[in-house]
DNA sequence: TTTAACTTTCAATAATTTTTGAAAGTTTAG
DNA sequence: CTAAACTTTCAAAAATTATTGAAAGTTAAA
């Protein structure tokens, strides 16, 4: 395997592994591309390298903007703008946990809270709502507690952490 | 908020959550609704309550059987099949672990290692791809291990380890 | 067996999501 | 200011994904 096919492969492999997990594709092949990049990219670069369109292009990139993983740059003597990418890892692994508690997980908390307040009339599926929501929360709750816990920390908490976890 | 509402305001945001996941929609739905319910429920049960086609239930169930979060069971006296949920939330956080862990992280991780050992041809293009992607490979064997260390304990070890995590 | 009850399959259709590209908007050099 | 360089927006088109429903398949009672 050579450069190129690597490239691509890890490009495309992105790409799959995003749509998998409710992230369009162009988003997170340009994340991709930006990521193994050692230089700033142009969106010329980008629609060039990734073959999509200039529209497509500059909402995916707004998107990696807003989520904090790319940012906006500029390099001496050139009048466009330029992107690269969150290169820490760790860092990545933050912002991405930090969004989706944020996008996620609260709003989820938020209903199973409701949910499982309402009053219990004696029923039996009213028991069994209240019961299987609640169980729900108090998982959520836990899951989201981790997720903050992995957003807030210094940069390689997360690794020292897991590897106690898993020896 | 009576019983029908919050039965239907669970349901409806499991869906969307599931859609999120990249899950479908009715295979979330009728998962929240097996979640929710004391008895077994019968194809037809969930046709008529979530307002979904024959063939749509019969697909999304096969899913979820296949998944192992939904079983077929049957009631005495009757000829059609019923169907309920995995009622442990604990269980059916270490059966989502596994799952995906088995479809989406190990195939990642194939596809990274084979990126990073190509050979350093001594561009700074190539070091940049081969240092990316090893240190991707690590953050997703990490993952992996945790899934994995999940998947594969007793019943309340995620609680208990998560909350450890908490303090 | 036969037949009725039930389930699965799958081609067609519908719904949703993504992508395009050109017009509108913005910025900066001169 | 003006014009060129560049970016964003958004309606229309394309691509993808989900859903339907009826025909084919399966199962089990009689």
């Amino acid at each position: 395997m050579n450069y190129q096919e690597a490239k691509d492969s890890f490009i495309n492999t992105w790409g799959s592994l995003g749509t998998l997990w409710g992230i369009n594709k162009a988003m997170a092949q340009i994340h991709a591309l930006l990521f193994i990049s050692p230089e700033p990219l142009s969106m010329e670069d980008i629609m060039e390298e990734l073959h999509i369109s200039r529209g497509n292009t500059s909402m995916n990139l707004r998107q990696l903007i807003d989520w904090g993983i790319v940012y906006k740059t500029s390099v001496a003597g050139e009048r466009k703008e330029f992107f690269k990418s969150e290169k820490d890892v760790q860092e990545l692994a933050r912002t991405v946990a930090r969004e989706r508690s944020r996008r996620e997980i609260q709003p989820t908390l938020k209903v199973l809270k409701d949910v499982c307040s309402i009053e219990d009339d004696g029923s039996v599926k009213t028991k069994e709502l209240i019961k299987k929501t609640k169980e729900l929360y108090e998982l959520a709750s836990t899951a989201a507690a981790i997720l903050n816990r992995i957003a807030s920390q210094e940069s390689n908490w997360v690794t020292k952490t897991l590897m106690k976890l898993v020896k």
